[in-house]
DNA sequence: GAGATTATTTGATCTATGTCAAATTTCTGT
DNA sequence: ACAGAAATTTGACATAGATCAAATAATCTC
């Protein structure tokens, strides 16, 4: 998420400072504490959730067996796409994996801000196009990645998660087992 | 793609004559023939697709492979959303499998509608919020459903590809290889 | 409409990864 | 620092789906 962000977080620094002030009082700031939730199965996601400190998780059940779909750490946005565009119930859960500092940023009041102002719009809409990109090119590895693959890239990618996440959580993460994430980190490591 | 596609068409429907003028100017018809590629990769991708007749393809090589990523029939829209956005060379083409007749929009002159009218680009923004949402879906497919569920599930979501697809093509778009594919088949209509 | 090409099916293996179970290591609270 | 809990590793085995090869079946070409 982290490139993009800097660049939608640049781009609001140079515009009107009364239209960002206007934004910015739809913000509040928010504490978790670790195991809790900012969105749960069923609730309708109204807000996105800006991380300042710690660290998170989005995740879904399935067959008794959670998945993680994204990990979160300092300035990545967190956020059920589905629920919050469809406007329907949420499938996953968003978890808070350490204590947590987060700025919500509340939809109805971003909404009329982006419809009062097209700049708000635009930067709304670029935070859209990055996480479908995102999303296109995760489904890719996916298709074309054996596991070990995977677990590499995520490695070069994202290596954060190794320092901070539970294996249990990198090998939902990387859709695979426990005990193949282990195999492959012994391997790897020998 | 096709549901919200309707509803962005209705909207526009109740757009300002004026301005959906203006945007139309932007549209050309064109037509492929068979086998014909609407972008090769490589290609900076500057437009979107809007399919009128015909089928079309989405796919990327890999190991010698060809990976289908989307199929598109009437009323969907084709476009290399990673090439688009972040304007780099495509590593997909989009081919006719049919001979096709498409609406050419072209970015630019849409994106400078779409700054000058907000309601332009929240159409734009519609679309891309629908397309990352798809995407989501279609991850979470692959990270839980084995073969034979996933091609049920296109059966029923898009059963007008088992119509008009050939089954190599089917395959990968389900990725698995042909030879499973032909077995699932064998043994659903036993 | 016969031969050639291409697509699909069927059969026999092989392999990556999952599952279940047990052993070991690491962490936690007191 | 220790007991108990939780996380991680290791081992043995099972399985979905891949691959390679051959046999049919469908489609195209002249």
């Amino acid at each position: 998420m982290n490139p993009y962000i800097k660049r939608i977080k640049e781009l609001s620094k140079k515009m009107d400072p009364g239209i960002l002030a206007e934004v910015e009082r739809g913000f509040v700031e928010k504490e978790y504490a670790k195991g809790s939730f900012l969105l749960r199965v069923g609730q309708i996601c109204s807000s996105h959730f800006l991380i300042q400190s710690g660290v998170a998780r989005k995740f879904y059940r399935h067959n008794e067996k959670e998945i993680t779909t994204e990990i979160y750490f300092h300035d990545d946005v967190a956020v059920s796409l589905d629920s919050y565009i469809m406007k329907r119930p949420s499938d996953i859960y968003i978890e808070a994996l350490s204590p947590l500092k987060v700025m919500v940023i509340d939809y109805s009041r971003f909404q009329k801000a982006s419809q009062k102002y097209p700049e708000v719009m635009m930067l709304d809409k670029m935070f859209i196009e990055y996480y479908a990109v995102w999303f296109e090119q995760k489904l890719k590895e996916f298709q074309t990645l054996d596991a070990t693959t995977r677990y590499l890239s995520m490695l070069e990618k994202e290596p954060r998660i190794i320092k901070h996440i539970p294996v249990t959580i990198i090998a939902s993460y990387l859709n695979i087992s426990l005990e193949t994430l282990s195999r492959i980190r012994s391997k790897i490591s020998a």
